[in-house]
DNA sequence: CGCCCTTTCTGGTCGTACCAAAATATCTGC
DNA sequence: GCAGATATTTTGGTACGACCAGAAAGGGCG
């Protein structure tokens, strides 16, 4: 039952991994600079006494993973990944796992738990362009107020720069991730100017918190404006069970 | 209903996608329930009307991505992915992410950021199972201050019991993962008991917090504890490269 | 009934061949 | 001589067939 990887030379059935392996290694020590294109396949299968098969094997993977770009016809790329590549390669996988509400609901969990530090954070640390920043998404959003798409554009934008004020990269890969993977949830739901107002004072009232350098009541306000989302998102969904 | 994929050919080269998508598709309905096993290559191959080098390609995609577990000469089995399946799919990237300092920097950041978050919430919201729970692990980690080995493990098992508390399925993944990518770090410490009593002790503080009901306190004693931890990691790198 | 051997099945690898598009070389017209 | 059109080569995508080795299934013998 436990997959322990033991020798990684095993000459077990796996061909493609040794290879794989070998190239992850050769991009990793810059044998393969990034942006430059990996010798053609029938060259690989050459260099690594191997078939073609094997070679796009391997290929293949790693493209899957996100450090090559194999575009159709073209030779693959090197991509040393950014934080994103990585979320892109959960694709699959994240499906799943949200196939249910109950996996929609922790995923959405872990948004709050991360966006409750960021707020947090924010309220204690946030520079000067930190609250420019915020107050500039945040004028933006509620001059979005009459059109949904937009105010959800802005919406977006506005947890955004929560995400970059802690400017780890890591975090805006995360927030793409959350949009990414919690929109098919939203896109259904109907957008009123309504909610939309109701919304952007969420904003508005975590923000004033954060100026007021106060990392409690910013958390508590950021929480009340994601539960009532998460409330919004649950209706919606009974909505179309019923 | 039945995908038949010969009018797939309008989608650009990648005849493997549309079989991959098909499959995840048909794993998502429940047609191939989690643990039976996938026809054999050469059912799908006149099934899908494609050759095998194709079907081979896609249940390579999908066992990469973990959805399905191909071991060397079995039938593949479909498998619905935990999340810690997703996480081992980062792997490679994750890697080349990792490969400077900052990278880990980063990495680590975020773990701080999440712990923080787990042991506020267990200073307000732990129950009695839970401080169970966390005194169980702190006195399995102080029994262990003698042998470095077994304190590390019950240093991961300590922490692990926060990630738990939440009872989220997504958090012990983000801890097996941070454990996984982080550990090439900490492996390379010298392990002494002197330092083993310090972190217990920082253990025991971050506990007594969560006892007091005290956020705040909680939040301190966790990020002096790992940005300790973070200081014991440097020095140890930076003797590497002196 | 159970053990052992043979056959079949199945995935892993290899090799060849062909196609289409991209890249490159070549040629043509000005 | 050079730009643009054309022919050639390169290169990835796919198909087909073959072989191997281990696993599963079937059958014969004790």
């Amino acid at each position: 039952m436990a997959v322990v990887p033991q020798d990684t030379h095993k000459k077990n059935g796996r061909a493609a991994d040794d290879v794989v392996r070998c190239l992850v290694a050769k991009i990793h020590a810059g044998e393969y600079p990034d942006g430059s294109q990996l010798p053609p396949e029938r060259s690989l299968m050459e260099e690594y006494g191997i078939s073609r098969t094997v070679v796009r094997e391997a290929v293949q993977t790693l493209s899957r993973q996100g450090l090559l770009e194999a575009r159709p016809r073209y030779r693959p790329v090197v991509r040393k990944p950014g934080y994103d590549a990585a979320i892109s390669a959960l694709e699959n996988v994240v499906t799943h796992l949200l196939s249910d509400q109950n996996g929609v609901r922790n995923l959405f969990d872990t948004r709050i738990m991360i966006e409750v530090s960021l707020v947090r954070r924010a309220a204690r640390h946030a520079v000067k362009e930190d609250i420019a920043a915020l107050k500039a998404a945040l004028e933006a959003n509620e001059a979005a107020i009459p059109d949904s798409d937009l105010f959800y554009q802005t919406d977006r934008a506005f947890h955004g720069v929560l995400y970059d004020i802690a400017r780890n990269p890591v975090l805006p890969a995360i927030h793409s991730a959350y949009v990414t993977w919690l929109s098919p949830q939203w896109s259904q739901m109907p957008r009123l100017p309504q909610r939309n107002r109701e919304n952007f004072e969420a904003h508005q009232r975590i923000f004033d918190a954060i100026l007021l350098r106060d990392p409690d009541l910013a958390e508590q306000e950021l929480r009340d404006h994601l539960d009532s989302a998460w409330l919004q998102v649950c209706r919606t969904f009974d909505q179309d069970r019923g």
